[in-house]
RNA sequence: GGUGGCGUGGCCGAGAGGCGAGGCAGCGGCCUGCAAAGCCGUAUACACGGGUUCGAAUCCCGUCGCCACCUCCA
């Protein structure tokens, strides 16, 4: 079966296969570095991170670039306002890069893997003014009629314009720009913005057309250009870069006359109260926040729950049900791990590709346009059936199933035994060992108790553990402890 | 004006012509000293009205409602 994917160009899902094979190159738009990151780019980044950990599986040799915008009009307004009105001293490059790092932690947190290689914007404005000359010479872009150094694309010079989103240029609205001076076209957008009196001068850059800095759709075509060549496989980012962000890039990329990408994949949005959160709204789920009432790895699986094109709606419970939903798997996964045979087959040295050893219901899923949902439910059955050959006594059988879902769980990024969630300082271990030898005393002063039939001592005993977030299972191998 | 999406049981959320995905919550049972965890069982669900079909949540037509994009956005 031949992985399928979505592509929001033909609007259809269609047979992928890569551009050279056994590799994929996969481009997706990053973050706009001006301020803290919410739970929509939480989301677009393990919508593409669960993309590339599937490729993996399937033997693929994945290059994903995921960019960095650190020069933009919203960052230089933020540094400049916070300048201003709160008397910061923080250049625009500093808030740049300083938020860069915040983005980078949260993405950490969630266990989304580094992209192969995550290029600045400020780092490729050579390749962004190579590619406006090109434009410019080609005949599909021009420097501003009013003297300013502004470059513009010519959209009348480009029939395709609107191809991606399927759009008439005679039906569009005109932009609303601010700057509409020395545009032939309200519609044509900006390649290079010359630079205004009272900006930074750390923010212009010399070009051909006099100092300023780049537009902001011609770094993503300049840096996947760089990075994955002219024609590379897929595209990638929320679906609100469809316009006009991805049918800039597409139209400014192919009047260069490259390929550009053969696919293109929009994530889905998250609805707060069945509405779009946008930092325009005020109704943003900061990323900080979301971390502080769910475990990371919480977190990832709530994200994760919805297909990567449908809107996911977030509300107030979302957490706790995902937390109850999550705490299942590993509830099961802890319980397999103690099994003999566990870590054995585990180990087992995987005849490549490693989706060979999943389950199918799971790689049908998966390769039907990374049908996420679909394969939890798959996940979800081999931990019923797990949990079932474990009450059954079935040891071999429920060791099996443990290790299907261990390694369903990696596919995902959600192998709460993986190193990337168990914390694995040396301080923590020692804390750990020696919480475990305080309560194994609890544990076997309530085990006499219960001897004894002295319930009123034992259950006092687990209510003390409990109350100190410790929740005890007796199992007919004795008492399981876990932290709550 | 243009482009696109959505409406599924108490909630979340898949599916896309034919045995009611899966999860959360609920209910009944088993297990347990009691719990917890787990297992088994448990639902007149597909916005509305027509149509096509042996058969429609799924296809077609219409209606209603909601949402997004049209140069700030993941």
């Amino acid at each position: 079966m031949n992985q399928r994917i979505y592509d929001s160009r033909a609007q259809a899902v269609v047979d992928f296969s890569p551009l050279e094979a056994g590799r994929v190159g996969l481009y997706v738009c990053g973050p706009t570095v001006q301020s803290a990151p919410h739970i929509g780019h939480l989301r677009s980044a393990l919508v593409y991170d669960q993309m590339r950990r599937w490729f993996a599986a399937t033997g693929h040799d994945v290059t994903l670039i995921r960019n960095v915008t650190d020069i933009d009009d919203k960052i230089l307004d933020n540094a400049r306002i916070a300048q201003a009105e709160r008397g910061s001293r923080e250049e625009w490059w500093a808030l740049a890069y300083r938020v860069e790092r915040v983005f980078s932690a949260a993405y950490d947190a969630i266990g989304v893997l580094a992209p192969t290689y995550e290029p600045r914007a400020t780092a490729n404005i050579r390749e962004m003014i190579e590619l406006i000359e090109l434009l410019i010479e080609r005949g599909h872009a021009y420097p501003a009629a009013d003297g300013s150094a502004s470059v513009y694309f010519d959209t009348a010079s480009w029939p395709e314009y609107g191809a991606l989103t399927r759009q008439q240029r005679d039906q569009m609205e005109d932009a609303a720009d601010s700057e509409p001076v020395g545009k032939r076209d309200p519609r044509d957008f900006a390649l290079w913005k010359a630079h205004r009196d009272g900006e930074p001068v750390s923010a212009a850059w010399p070009s051909p057309w006099g100092p300023g800095r780049p537009g902001w759709h011609i770094e993503c075509s300049a840096m996947a250009t760089r990075y994955l060549g002219e024609e590379f496989d897929i595209h990638g980012g929320g679906l609100d870069l469809r316009f006009p962000h991805h049918e800039n890039e597409l139209a400014q990329s192919q009047a260069a006359g490259h390929a550009f990408a053969r696919h293109w994949i929009h994530n889905g949005l998250v609805n707060t109260g069945g509405q779009k959160m946008s930092k325009s709204l005020g109704n943003s789920l900061f990323a900080e926040d979301l971390l502080a009432q769910a475990r990371p790895i919480v977190l990832r699986y709530f994200l994760g729950s919805a297909h990567y094109r449908s809107v996911l709606e977030y509300s107030e419970t979302s957490l706790a049900e995902a937390e109850a939903a999550f705490s299942r798997i590993e509830g099961f996964l802890a319980r397999a791990a103690e099994l003999p045979g566990f870590a054995e087959e585990l180990a087992a040295p995987l005849a490549a590709p490693a989706a060979d050893r999943l389950p199918e219901a799971f790689v049908a899923a998966m390769l039907d346009d990374f049908a996420i949902p679909q394969a939890l439910a798959a996940l979800h059955d081999a931990v019923r059936a797990g949990n079932s050959a474990l009450a059954d006594g079935d040891a071999q059988l429920a060791a099996r199933h443990g290790v299907a879902v261990s390694r369903m769980l990696d596919v995902l990024g959600l192998n709460p035994r993986d190193s990337h969630w168990v914390a694995g300082s040396a301080d923590t271990s020692t804390a750990e060992s020696a919480l475990g030898a305080l309560v194994d005393d609890l544990l076997a002063q309530r085990i006499r108790a219960r001897a004894d039939k002295d319930f009123a001592t034992s259950d006092a005993i687990r209510d003390r553990l409990l109350s100190a977030g410790i929740a005890l299972e007796d199992t007919p191998n004795g008492p399981r402890w876990s932290l709550t």
